[in-house]
DNA sequence: AGCCAGGACTGAG
DNA sequence: CTCAGTCATGGC
């Protein structure tokens, strides 16, 4: 099974994704960091609550106003450090700025702020940023396993979507593997009727007779 | 009633 | 390098 031919797979089961689901750049940046392990629903609260926040007023707030706005994200108290982090990150260099800068020093950038781990790094590299940059996370590797390819480490799983796949495809190719996991593979009943339960091992072990 | 969410950090082995 | 513990709310 081809990589491409996942994507083609996924593509036309499910259509596009529209990612990142967000106004503007900074909304996917302090959305990132949200997310972390924690579901979209509890994080869409947060944002509601951060909207009337530009980022100059994202400087002055206090820490304890920040933290009871996101407090429906969970881990309100890390992840209000964490998005001060960032917003300190942004002062000394703008969103645009970043932009123009190579790939690998923004990255370096952004592995250097306490919090800011590789894949919400890379998701606001290339969803923030738009840069050619592939987002890895648990479902991609689960998945992947699943179908096959025998890799583990983060960094091997990116570079193998990289080699393999045209980087146009990096956004709407996330977007998918989350929208598969989720129909497919969390509820457990569903997975007979996954668009690629022919090349799961998991599937074939559990669910054929 | 647990278990898990679109993780990251720390410490131990 | 791998692995458990920690952080915390909300939905199912």
């Amino acid at each position: 099974m081809k990589l491409l031919n996942v994507y083609r797979k996924l593509y036309s089961e499910f259509g596009p994704q529209h990612w990142w689901p967000a106004d503007n750049e900074l909304e996917v940046i302090i959305g990132a960091i949200l997310t972390q392990n924690t579901s979209w629903k509890n994080v869409e609260k947060a944002i509601k609550n951060l909207k009337p926040i530009s980022l100059s007023k994202m400087r002055s707030i206090s820490r304890k106003e920040l933290e009871n706005r996101i407090r429906s994200s969970g881990f309100y108290k890390q992840k209000a450090e964490r998005i001060k982090a960032i917003v300190k990150l942004l002062d000394k260099y703008s969103i645009e700025t970043l932009k123009s800068m190579p790939v690998d020093k923004v990255r370096q950038l952004l592995l250097s702020v306490k919090g800011i781990g590789k894949e919400t790094a890379d998701s606001i590299l290339l969803y923030a940023l738009g840069k050619g940059i592939f987002v890895v996370d648990a479902y991609t590797k689960r998945i992947f396993n699943r179908l096959g390819f025998d890799i583990s480490g983060y960094e091997e799983v990116r570079k193998f979507v990289e080699t393999n796949l045209p980087a146009n495809y990096y956004n709407e190719f996330h977007a998918l593997l989350v929208k598969l996991a989720k129909e497919y593979c969390r509820k457990k009943p569903n997975c007979r009727k996954c668009p690629l339960k022919s090349y799961c091992s998991f599937y074939k072990q559990h669910y054929k007779e």
